[in-house]
DNA sequence: CAGCCGCCTTGATCTGCGTCAACGCCTGGA
DNA sequence: TCCAGGCGTTGACGCAGATCAAGGCGGCTG
């Protein structure tokens, strides 16, 4: 596995597992993780970091890399250090639902039952933290605090899932396009990124694969959004919001 | 509050809280609720049951009752003992999405944060079990098990939220139609009750706003699955399914 | 038991978005 | 440098489902 370019991803992730030391001691790689305020790691103490280092092993993924598929056997879950993955379902046909994109923060896996309900694949070169699901468990069952970090974020997942379905179910192409660039732009806040000139780094086909839409409908929603300057599309997928007032009034329905 | 008619409502949740005694005696409300095992109260045993039945009390509802509304304080958390409820959000203009369908067992008001994320209305006459929601915390504080359940519990909503937003952003409206009625039988049958002449509480407009339909394509649709000889509308509101695998290679769009 | 109201059904028409098609642009590889 | 393939954009047209409209039916209520 070669060391991860942090020129072009700032926010590298915990090292590799192959230092698994005492969990005892000194610095562990989770340690130095920057993301950790962000994931379900963060309740864990400093010297309690080493028994999340011990379980933990770190993947990186290249643009379109799988990283599972639905179906398969749920043995791990992933937390996201660097990067941006997508998370979709399949109909037998081939028609595609974009379940979610995920940023550095947030996990994957938490299957209730045995297998992936969905496949993943990496959008951008991301880094993941990847635990056995048993030995999760067991840490979970140990530190309850973990535990309860964790059905704080799925409450939260529920939530935005949530909302997600009012869009897919009510809202028209337009107010569609409108959500999801404020919902990019919130999360990108949330990361300590910037909120405005915003980093797109999925396709066409998969924004229109998570709302509902076809690429076609996606294309001719941003032109016209652009044309109304409500937005501006800016070199190496960046799109700026020229009037986030009135982006929100459109998302809202109003 | 009148006693509930369990000629209608069978499965009749605990008893009202009014009788509060010392948490460690014999019987309590929760002893003797019927669809414990449902809940997220099925971890705790027996003699632990008074530590629950001392915060819970339980309130019943008519059909279109309101339980709260979106963007309250999200005080307390409920459990469904009876009946059935709906949980929707609503955009500006009135157009609605219908989050979710609750029965026995189900609960809502997880909220992340501070405020009810959507309205709950009761379909039928139904019975709910209120945990305010400091006392909860607390009580899921000194019972993990309780808190890994419910950890499952909202993993499992998860995946059910994600399996409908491809419902409602890949399927067609026949599909859609049979993917509900299969996702019907199901739930019945995970409570224990009928798998086939199914309940179908909800009107034809619910059922629209559940799946990103109007009322006058979920009825076409339901006529045209009948003449097909798909399903059969019988009285009181049931639907006898008369070919499951034929409506579940609808279903999956195959 | 009659009348009314809400829900459901059915028909006619409209439209937002999908489908089909063509083409431009950018990027990476030889 | 040039080519090829992938992605994005734009245009023309079609259709699934929305909208508009009109009854029908069953279950309360007085």
């Amino acid at each position: 596995m070669s060391p991860f370019d942090v020129t072009r991803i700032r926010e590298l992730g915990p090292a590799t597992a192959a230092e698994q030391d005492d969990v005892e001691s000194g610095p562990s790689p989770c340690g130095a993780c920057s993301v950790r305020h962000l994931t379900f790691c963060a309740p864990m103490a400093e010297d309690e970091l080493g028994h999340v280092a011990k379980i933990v092993s770190t993947v990186e993924l290249h643009p379109s890399d799988p990283l599972f598929d639905e179906g398969e056997p749920a043995d791990n879950v992933y937390s996201v250090t660097a990067g941006a993955v997508k998370v979709y379902k399949l109909l037998p046909d081939g028609r595609r639902q974009v379940i979610g994109f995920l940023f550095s923060g947030d996990f994957m896996g938490l299957a209730h039952n045995s297998l992936y309900a969905y496949s993943a694949e990496a959008i951008t070169h991301s880094a993941v933290c990847k635990f056995p699901r048993k030995k999760l468990e067991q840490l979970l069952e140990r530190f309850p605090k973990m535990e309860r970090r964790l059905l704080g974020m799925a409450s939260h997942e529920l939530a935005v899932a949530q909302e997600q379905m009012l869009l897919l179910g009510r809202k028209t192409a337009k107010e569609k396009i409108a959500s999801f660039l404020l919902m990019l732009s919130k999360r990108s806040e949330q990361r300590g990124q910037s909120p405005n000139p915003i980093a797109v780094p999925m396709s066409r086909t998969d924004i229109g694969d998570y709302l509902g839409l076809t690429t076609e409908t996606v294309s001719r929603t941003f032109t016209q959004l652009k044309t109304s300057n409500l937005i501006s599309l800016l070199p190496a997928n960046k799109v700026e919001l020229t009037s986030i007032d009135t982006l929100r009034e459109i998302a809202e329905g109003a």
